[in-house]
DNA sequence: TTGAAAGCGATACCAA
DNA sequence: TTGGTATCGCTTTCAA
């Protein structure tokens, strides 16, 4: 057994300076006046000593650990990684520290990762998106403040933050028809995700609006992932399928998607347009730059990290409305 | 200010159940026998009150937090995230949690979020790449057990974990020569960044060794993202220079060459091929897929951990060799 | 201005 | 088998 570096006490400090621990208390958060004699034999003392103050005593005789937790489903995918970068920028100069666990997607580690925060009594819980159900994030947020992306919910100490996907599928189609498209195939998302149903209800009614006929043999399953947009279109393609565009339900699966396309030797946009959903970072990039519409995951992360302060300190929190956005880039022909 | 909900304390409990503090703490450790009457009350009374010990106080009183520290430059860079997700499967059943810090790629924040760790009495830390220096990363391993990636260091309590970064370009251009390529651009790295020279180094080196005359026209700055990939293509085709091959320092450049290089009309591979250095996930689905070599990141993360572990309980570690590797996809046309 | 001492919540030693 | 109690490191009354 390696001995660890011993790390000073506030007592051995104190017995180094000559003074209580209360006064080096005292001096390290500056709670009250101290003699400028004593306060240098202490300064002297935590450098000479090289002490710093253990924050899990501190954190258990304040009651507040100055933490909050984050559970993300997944510390791989651009889409949540960015919510973690809005959550850090909203946590800058505030004295909390961001702890993130993730949940791997599934949700009774999900469950297991929310406990183990409470036990280790972060001030305040961030929850991306995932597998819990409203109820159960409710339930937790009896015990502790949650502000959760991607759910509903309003109660006395939690608060959902959520954008609508119908409105953005519906906003994506708009695009397609006015440029000229009228059959647009849609690879949908994961079967039972929320997410998933509102933006393939947005496909039908923007298609019923544009006065275009529903046909079913243009809407394939896909699983939100590249791999699920290359089969969804292998699919379409060995059907014989006739489409001008495509709609992917999300950026992953028009990736997969474009790939499918390029093997095939079917040029985007001349051949066949693609517009995406999410505007991952990477959409700037892939040729042809897609155009998607764009969730502000970056925005809902900072939005949920200040709220969350808000309800840990028992304030009152507005939330601002974030709008989704359709961005457009170069994956898109005008037919007319 | 909102009431956090009250959470029971082993004192409540065991007035509840009508024992003493130490049999609950038995009853939670299992470290000794209690007879059934007891042990039922007790449990009885943890189900009633709802109770769930405080992490904080256990480790206080054990010295241990069961919990390791990691610092990552940045939570969104693939090539970091790949490597979170190595660590934490090297944790899984082991016990502790990781706890994820960003230092934002500046070295002075990273040294505050280290110093955090450690106030926090992590048991250990990770340190995936960055800007602290050797010698740094030497002085915190004295006052706790530190594994870090892209660092060359052995000590007592800590240990590095690299790639041969100067090998792997010696074999994305063995590579290029072999398919028959001859005036090959290089986009090199962020000045100044020790990976970036070997990989510089070894392109020289590669030209050398097949006799290949060395052309500095040929070499241009990058900065290790896709912007600077677009302007070095745009340099290089406005100076009018002939190349068949880029060599981009890392994926995220080559995404950006294959953008600048698609804007002009100019076909990957047919007319210019492209290898990168990385493999990022997102390689195996940008359109051509794209030729590159593999750094284990993940293989890295979870061999981080699981040293870091060893180093923790003072065992010896013997770190195994992780090996760079050509990945050939479709981004090389040969020329013979 | 300063120090003594209680207490945050859990654990483990020592008695019984 | 069980309970009392000191202890981990720090903060904060309460007195002096």
């Amino acid at each position: 057994m390696t001995e660890n570096a011993p790390t000073a006490t506030v007592h051995e400090v104190a017995h180094a300076a000559g003074v209580s621990p209360a006064t080096v208390s005292r001096i390290l958060n500056g709670s009250a006046r101290v003699s400028d004699a004593k306060r240098r034999a202490v300064e002297q003392a935590i450098a000479q000593l090289n002490y710093r103050p253990n924050l899990l005593a501190q954190s258990l005789k304040s009651g507040r650990a100055m933490t909050i937790g984050i559970l993300t489903p997944d510390v791989v995918s651009p889409f949540f990684t960015e919510s973690l970068r809005g959550i850090e920028a909203a946590l800058v100069g505030t004295g909390y520290a961001p702890l993130i666990v993730s949940g791997h997607w599934r949700p009774d580690e999900e469950s297991n990762r929310v406990e183990l925060l409470i036990a280790r009594r972060v001030d305040g819980i961030v929850i991306l998106s995932g597998g819990l159900t409203e109820s159960q994030i409710a339930s937790y947020a009896q015990r502790i403040p949650i502000v959760a992306t991607g759910h509903q919910l309003r109660a006395n100490r939690a608060l959902g933050i959520t954008f609508d996907q119908y409105q953005g599928a519906r906003m994506a189609m708009q695009h397609l028809i006015e440029m000229g498209h009228q059959r647009i195939a849609f690879i949908a998302g994961l079967v039972g995700h929320g997410d998933a149903k509102a933006r393939l209800q947005g496909y039908e009614d923007a298609l019923a609006a544009a006065g275009i006929a529903f046909d079913p043999q243009l809407v394939v399953q896909g699983n939100f992932l590249e791999n699920g947009g290359i089969l969804a279109v292998n699919l379409l393609l060995e059907a014989h399928q006739q489409f001008s565009a495509i709609f992917a339900a999300n950026d992953h699966t028009a990736y997969g998607a474009r790939l499918a396309l390029y093997r095939r030797g079917i040029r985007v946009p001349e051949d066949v347009s693609v517009i995406g959903f999410d505007d991952l970072p990477a959409s700037s990039y892939v040729t042809p730059p897609l155009t998607t519409i764009r969730q502000p995951v970056f925005e809902a992360g900072r939005v949920a990290a200040q709220s969350l302060l808000h309800l840990i300190r028992g304030e009152s929190v507005a939330v601002p409305s974030l709008a989704l956005e359709l961005i457009v880039r170069e994956s898109v022909k005008c037919l007319r």
